[in-house]
DNA sequence: ACTGCGTGGCGTATTACATCA
DNA sequence: CGTGATGTAATACGCCACGCA
């Protein structure tokens, strides 16, 4: 079961600046009447119905310090209006927030709060499909390991009367049935004892879309160095 | 060019509240 | 109806970049 870089990277959202056409041009004094406006106080022409107290009847500052904090549920349409606009950028500048602000009949901090939220979440996603992703890794390294083990167990157990071999680079004797590992690219060479037969195994052979989506995905450097270096 | 300061934006952790099973 | 789990708006705080004197 491969998973995909892209099915990762797809949780990426476009981050297309297609422009904000739909900012409005403010006055400057209009600008700074809606930035002036308290964290908590209700935007003129929001509906009330949205807007949930506390639990705590008195609207005005409490007796145990700061005003009661308010929770608002954002109606689907608002929400609706910023996801839309989150897929279109992730982060927005003062205008594109006043804009946003104005057209959704929030408070400019409102917005602003919801798409750091709005950021967090989705690292938070993303974080958790690429530990979903590392798990199963995790799980098919295991069981390619286990494999290879295995098949060393057999291999080794082929190694019945060792008959001897020369080898070719030192001209000495060799058991007729060897297993060796080559340092840099990890390959497993068995000599048999019919001679000259070898056979090879890489992990990168075993599960080559693993390999790949691995080495691409979480950079894996050693994979990569050990791929390029097949020629051996 | 360097430095200190104020400001604004962002990321992150946490809190507080609403909603639902 | 009370309660715990979950989702999310809002807050707090620290860091960094930038402009300015």
């Amino acid at each position: 079961m491969a998973v995909s870089p892209s099915s990762i990277s797809s949780l990426e959202l476009t981050m297309s600046m297609p422009g904000f056409s739909s900012s409005p041009s403010f006055p400057s004094s209009e600008v700074c009447a809606v930035k002036d406006l308290d964290i908590n106080q209700l935007p003129s022409g929001a509906g009330e119905e949205e807007w949930i107290t506390a639990g705590m009847e008195d609207e005005e500052e409490s007796t145990n310090g700061g005003p009661p904090r308010k929770k608002l549920r954002l109606s689907k349409e608002q929400s609706r209006l910023l996801e839309e606009s989150f897929r279109q950028r992730h982060t927005l500048n003062p205008r594109q927030k006043e804009a946003l602000a104005l057209q959704l009949k929030l408070r400019p901090r409102q917005v602003e709060v919801w798409f750091q939220n709005r950021r967090a979440r989705s690292k938070l996603k993303q974080t958790e499909m690429e530990c979903e992703y590392l798990k199963r890794w995790f799980g098919s390294l295991t069981e390619q390991n286990r494999r290879l083990q295995r098949e060393v167990e057999e291999l080794r157990a082929l190694k019945v009367g060792p008959p001897t071999v020369i080898s070719p680079h030192s001209c000495e004797p060799l058991p007729a049935s060897t297993l060796t590992m080559c340092p840099s690219c990890e390959r497993v060479t068995t000599t048999g004892s019919d001679k000259g037969s070898t056979k090879t195994t890489t992990t990168a052979e075993a599960t080559p879309t693993t390999a790949a989506t691995l080495s691409s995905k979480v950079g894996a450097p050693a994979l990569q160095s050990r791929q390029s270096s097949a020629a051996c």
